[in-house]
DNA sequence: TAGATTGTTAATCGATTAACAATC
DNA sequence: TAGATTGTTAATCGATTAACAATC
C-alpha cells in the first residue's frame, strides 16, 4: 500500500433530509442502530425530549464517538451543544432500518413464555403485532391469551397466508421446535425467533435467531470474574 | 508505518494442556466462545460425539476459519480430518470462560415470565442455578414455582448474602424494575439480567444486560428486507 | 492411500477512538 | 459570551477471510 495518497471515500449524496441510503448497512451498524432505537423508544416513553451521544453511550455501552459517527453517516440529526431530538431520531433510525411499518408475527406456544410474550408490549413498541397464537394442546386451543384466541397449529399455514405473517416466534418445548420450524418454513415465514433450546436447521433463505440468556450470562460473568 | 518488518507477536506459553490464558479475552472472542458453547451443549445432548468447524459455522453463522482461529489460540483441540470432540471442547471452553463452576441466581418476579424461566433448564444447562424466587404480590408469596417457594422481596438482601447470589434476573413490570435493581445492587449483586423494558441506571461496577427480542427482530428484519 | 479437516499465515477490511474545530 | 456537544478527521487496532500445508 502506498501512503501519503489522499483516498477519495465514496460518499452518499445528500438527499434532502432522506436518511435511507441505497447501500446495505454492515452487520455492526445495523445492530448498533437497533440498540439506539431501543433506548430512544424507552426514553421517549419517559418523556425525554433530547438526548446526547454521551447519554446514549451510558445506556448502550457503545462509545459516544462511535454513536455520533454512526448517525452522521446518514445526516446531521444533532444540534451542537444540545444533543439529539429523541422523537426525530427515532423516526430517522426507523427510516434507516426500513422498519417504519407494521409487521405481523405468529406466536407458537401458549404456555408461560407464550403468555408472557403475548401480554407484553416489547414487540408492539417496535411495530410488531402478534396476530395469531398457536398451540397443539386442545386444553389451550380456544382460550384467550393477550387479545387473541389460541388456534390449533393445523391452522398455521392458512393464517400465515391470510395475515401476511413474516415472523414466527417459537415458545415451545425443545422437542417440538424443529417440527414447527419446518411448518413455519413451509408456510413461507422468513424469520424465526427461537426461544427453545433446540438447534434449528432451516433453508439458507430463512433467518433463525436463537435467544440464549444463559449465553449472555456466561459472557457477562466472564468479565465479572476477570 | 514501516513495512517489510517482521512483527513478533506476543504468544501464549503453552501450558501443558491448560487452556485458560492469563490475558483477558476480547469482547468479541468471549461472545463467540459463549455461542460455540451453546451449540456444543445442545449437540452433546443430542448425542453428537464430534463436530467440525463447518458444522459449528452452520449453527452460529460465524465463519469456520474464525472458529478454528478462535479455538487454536488456546490449544490444539481438534483432530485433522475428523473435527472436534464435542465433550472435550465443552470443558475446554468452560475452562477458558472460567465458568466451569456453579453460580447462583435470584429470580425477581413470579409472573408468567418468571415461571417460564424457573421451569426451563436454559440456565441450569450452563451451571446457573435459580436458588431463590421473589415477588411483591402476597397472592404469589408462599406458592411453589419451579422447585422453589416464592419469597417476598423483603427477604432479598438476606438471601443474596446467605446463598452467595451473583446474578439477579428481573422478570418484573417496567415500573418496578429500577427499584428492584437498586435493591439488588445494595444487596451486592454484580450482574443484572433485565427482561423488563425499563432503562436501568446502576453503578459502573455492576453489569446490566437488557434482553431485547424486538431489537434482535428489527435487526433480522433489516437483512430480510434488503 | 485418498479424503477430510485442522492449524496457521498473510493480507485485507472494517471498527474503534482520541482529538478538536465548528457551532448551537 | 461561555459552555456544551456535535460532526469529522486521522490514526490505530482488532476482526475477518482466503489459501494451503500439515496431518488425522
Amino acid at each position: 500500500m502506498t501512503y501519503g495518497e489522499t483516498t477519495t471515500r465514496p460518499r452518499e449524496v445528500e438527499m434532502d433530509g432522506a436518511a435511507a441510503s441505497s447501500e446495505r448497512l454492515s452487520l455492526g451498524v445495523a445492530a448498533r442502530l437497533s440498540r439506539y432505537l431501543q433506548v430512544l423508544t424507552q426514553a421517549k416513553k419517559m418523556g425525554k425530549e433530547t438526548i446526547s451521544s454521551q447519554e446514549l453511550s451510558d445506556y448502550t455501552h457503545v462509545n459516544s464517538t462511535q454513536i455520533r459517527r454512526d448517525l452522521s453517516g446518514f445526516g446531521k440529526f444533532g444540534k451542537r451543544g444540545v444533543g439529539y431530538n429523541v422523537e426525530a431520531l427515532v423516526s430517522q433510525i426507523r427510516k434507516i432500518l426500513r422498519t417504519a411499518g407494521q409487521h405481523n408475527i405468529a406466536l407458537l406456544g401458549a404456555g408461560h413464555l407464550g403468555q408472557a410474550i403475548a401480554s407484553s408490549d416489547i414487540f408492539a413498541d417496535h411495530g410488531f403485532r402478534v396476530v395469531a397464537i398457536f398451540d397443539v394442546d386442545d386444553q389451550k386451543v380456544g382460550t384467550t391469551v393477550g387479545n387473541q384466541v389460541v388456534r390449533h397449529t393445523t391452522e398455521l399455514r392458512q393464517m400465515v397466508e391470510d395475515e401476511d405473517i413474516v415472523v414466527g416466534v417459537l415458545a415451545v418445548p425443545t422437542n417440538a421446535a424443529q417440527g414447527l420450524a419446518d411448518e413455519l418454513v413451509e408456510a413461507g415465514v422468513k424469520i424465526i425467533f427461537n426461544y427453545s433450546e433446540s438447534l434449528l436447521l432451516v433453508p439458507p433463505e430463512v433467518t433463525v435467531h436463537t435467544s440464549s440468556p444463559a449465553v449472555d450470562l456466561l459472557y457477562a460473568l466472564y468479565f465479572y470474574l476477570t
